[in-house]
DNA sequence: CACTTGATGGTATGTTTGTACCATAAAAGA
DNA sequence: TCTTTTATGGTACAAACATACCATCAAGTG
């Protein structure tokens, strides 16, 4: 056998270039010649890995996907570090950093947020795309969110009337709509950071 | 000179016939032939009308952006009429009206809003379509809810300490997400639409 | 009645796309 | 050493697309 290469980090790399793809001409752009100058490899090697355009689509899609999980919980992970190893975390600050998670601030995840847009929007009426993985990182989201409210309501850092599991949604939307508006030039990443802020401040109580 | 026939009815015909096929196979599946077929003329008739692609494309989002203006401008026009012609309406009625619009109960508003949104996200990427009206609308109906909510906390109907124009654009980005997450299949209309109203029930005091 | 002009159909053309096919170098196993 | 398998390149091909071109019919105008 020639080189004996590793499959998984060949794959990465033509998806990573079908990102950037995505990205700068969107997604409907995306061709597997593009894709293969992107990677700097051959058209046929693309075939190769992934045989036909739509595998690629769904192997790129699904790595969206798992980098979100990742995302999200690194954010969560830092707000719970923060606080010292001992303390557990506000339950204010971990909401924030959730929701945050949504508003693109820099250019990589300003990349990563539009991608995952076009491919939500695409899978609306693509039949090859729909009923995919889309729906399994908001509805985590939402049990998460649903169940730090809850603690936080509990625990007397909210209104007691509060309904947890509709603030959980109104909060997603809200993080999912404002960083939408930053993605179509709208806003700013700072004013949808603010009006979060915002937000959360009328929902929490200060803590006692 | 034969039929001499309106021009802009059969503009608006085939433009129809566009935003029906990037409704049910996506705007990026649009073709000449696919509109052509679905307003029943000839692929030569599309280009007689709108020379290029290019400018049916934009011909049909400048039609979907007035359409948006006149939809919002019903909507409240309903909350107007329905309080009777001489009282003014309350205000979370009228903004409950605007917020609503944003979500898709039947088909013919799901099929607005899902190309409406395609529109949006493809504007990202499409130099052509970049810096268009999309932006005309959401300021307006922001500007709106701004003078609604000030009204409000004015007459007493709300915390004296709201921000109306923070809360504005939480409003405004919550009933974008919540329209999108029901075209995406994650949540129905009702749920969005509950979450909508019990929103506005914690940012309203009942009035008196 | 001739003629111009608006409205329409059909077809040709050049380009781009996804994919299939043919070839080959190189490494490992017999 | 011969053969099989893996990784790769190049090219060919049919389909689809946007657009340009040629033709025709009908209705008003002179």
């Amino acid at each position: 056998m020639p080189k004996l290469v590793d499959h998984e980090e060949r794959r990465a790399h033509i998806i990573d270039a079908l990102l950037r793809a995505a990205a700068s001409d969107g997604l409907h752009a995306v061709t597997m010649r593009s894709v293969a100058i992107g990677a700097g490899v051959s058209v046929r090697l693309v075939q190769y890995y992934f045989d036909t355009k739509e595998q690629l689509l769904l192997a790129a899609m699904e790595r969206l996907a798992v980098r979100m999980g990742e995302r999200v919980r690194r954010r969560v992970g830092e707000r719970v570090g923060a606080a010292g190893s001992s303390t557990a975390p506000r339950p204010r600050d971990v909401v924030e950093a959730v929701l945050l998670e949504a508003v693109p601030t820099d250019e990589e995840s300003r990349t990563f947020h539009l991608v995952y847009t076009e491919y939500a929007v695409l899978s609306v009426t693509d039949p090859a795309l729909a009923g995919q993985r889309f729906l399994a990182a908001p509805d985590e989201m939402e049990a998460f969110l649903v169940a730090q409210l809850t603690a936080a309501r509990e625990a007397g850092d909210t209104d007691p009337r509060m309904d947890a599991r509709q603030e959980a949604v109104v909060l997603l939307a809200a993080s999912a709509g404002l960083g939408l508006s930053v993605l179509l030039g709208q806003r700013t990443a700072d004013d949808a950071t603010a009006a979060v802020r915002y937000h959360l401040g009328r929902l929490f109580h200060p803590a006692r």
